[in-house]
DNA sequence: GAAAATTTGTCAAATTTTTCACTATATTAA
DNA sequence: TTAATATAGTGAAAAATTTGACAAATTTTC
């Protein structure tokens, strides 16, 4: 399957890979069948094959896929060749756990500065925390890839509109909010209730 | 289609419905159309109306759908007319950030206590911290719904061992690590990284 | 009170996604 | 060297999901 596009369903699944791959990796797996994957994962073998296969078949028949071969090629699909310079708005508890959290991959994801209404916070060193309202002015100076929206809901939509209009394309949002955007803007929501839902509903 | 099963591609989708009908229902607003909940959710309104009348036709033509009443058929589907004692393990950044965190419906979460290798935290109100060494001890004498793992990647595996042996069936996991545990365990993942790789990756 | 406008419910078509079955290739054991 | 075993790649069937179209119900306008 080759040259085909990769569908919505496989790009959602990626991450999952990339993470298990990079779990592999640490430990010094070099080489796992698809049926490995799988069980981990908790899905089939043929949708492993399958869906590592939309991007070029890595694997060796027999033998089973080359880990650090497909954690390279899935970091390249998703963008994570190059970096990302990010800014927080709102540093509470939820901030302030990004900012510290070492667990992003450091070269790709640079958190650059943080804003609050309230600038009397403890910030991890090498990073900066201004008033929210020198954010226009910080926007117009500095090359940022990726705002954070942590603020409370009610100010999350006002936030997002100034972020837009300071030239912000990509929005990662924890606000438990659906912001109104518009559509050339990429909005991922973290919405922590739904986690939660899904455990709560019960099939059968 | 009333009685039929509710297909996992709307389940997935139902948090969100029910996220927007509590923000309209703050608002005040009674009634809503599918063509603005699919505007407000970047989703068709065909696929609004199909989803809804999968668990059987609430609105009304010419009119739309009642707000409340949408919003108590969702949090029924969901398991949210019950609550549900949780427990934190690991309450660094993460799990002191979930125990602030008055988001959560009041009624259906209920976070009971906290467990650490450290227990020289500060904790809110309400809730008391444990040492982890108490943790079979406090399983066996207390009922619990909900595990939420928030301890270092590397203690994961064998804090949700010692849950599942505890007999804890369902945990939300916020280290970055793929569990092995049984299928007869529930188990959801936030990944936050695999939100972050939405935003670097690029679709066209 | 009739006509126009709004909006759901639903069937069916179109599309996407998943699973299955099988072939080809590589490795290992005899 | 050969047979047995493991495992990827792949086309196609099957299943699931999404979209489109429109009748039916209701409200609004004139
Ligand atoms: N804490 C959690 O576990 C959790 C879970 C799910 C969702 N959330 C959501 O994440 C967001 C942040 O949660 P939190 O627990 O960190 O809250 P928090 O109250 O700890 O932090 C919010 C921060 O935003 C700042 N702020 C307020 N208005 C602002 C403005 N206009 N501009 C800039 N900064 C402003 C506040 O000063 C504060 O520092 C909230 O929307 C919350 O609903 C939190
Ligand atoms: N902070 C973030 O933004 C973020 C983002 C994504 C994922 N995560 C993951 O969430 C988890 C928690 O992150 P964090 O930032 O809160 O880390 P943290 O270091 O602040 O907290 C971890 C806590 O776990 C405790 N702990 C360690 N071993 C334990 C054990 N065996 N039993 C019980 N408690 C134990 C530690 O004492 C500490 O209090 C980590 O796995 C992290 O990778 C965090």
């Amino acid at each position: 399957m080759k040259g085909k596009t990769i569908s919505e369903a496989v790009i959602r699944r990626l991450p999952r890979y990339f993470r298990y791959l990079e779990e592999l990796a640490e430990k010094g797996v070099e080489r796992i069948p698809s049926s490995r994957i799988a069980s981990a994962l908790r899905v089939t073998a043929s949708q492993v094959r399958q869906d590592l296969c939309s991007f070029g078949g890595f694997g060796q028949q027999g033998l089973g896929y080359n880990v650090e071969m497909l954690k390279n090629e899935i970091a390249d699909i998703l963008g994570l060749t190059r970096s990302y310079n990010m800014i927080i708005v709102g540093f509470g508890n939820v901030g302030a756990a990004l900012a510290g959290y070492m667990g992003f991959s450091k070269e790709a994801f640079i958190f650059k500065a943080a804003f609050d209404i309230d600038t009397d916070k403890v910030v991890p060193e090498g990073l900066k925390l201004y008033s929210i309202d020198k954010i226009e002015d910080y926007l117009a100076n500095n090359q940022i890839d990726i705002a954070v929206i942590c603020t409370p809901k009610a100010a999350a939509q006002s936030v997002a509109e100034r972020l837009v209009a300071a030239g912000i394309t990509k929005i990662w949002n924890f606000a438990p909010i659906e912001l109104d955007l518009p559509e050339n803007i990429t909005l991922e929501n973290t919405n922590m209730s739904a986690s939660l839902y899904m455990l709560t509903y019960s099939r059968r």
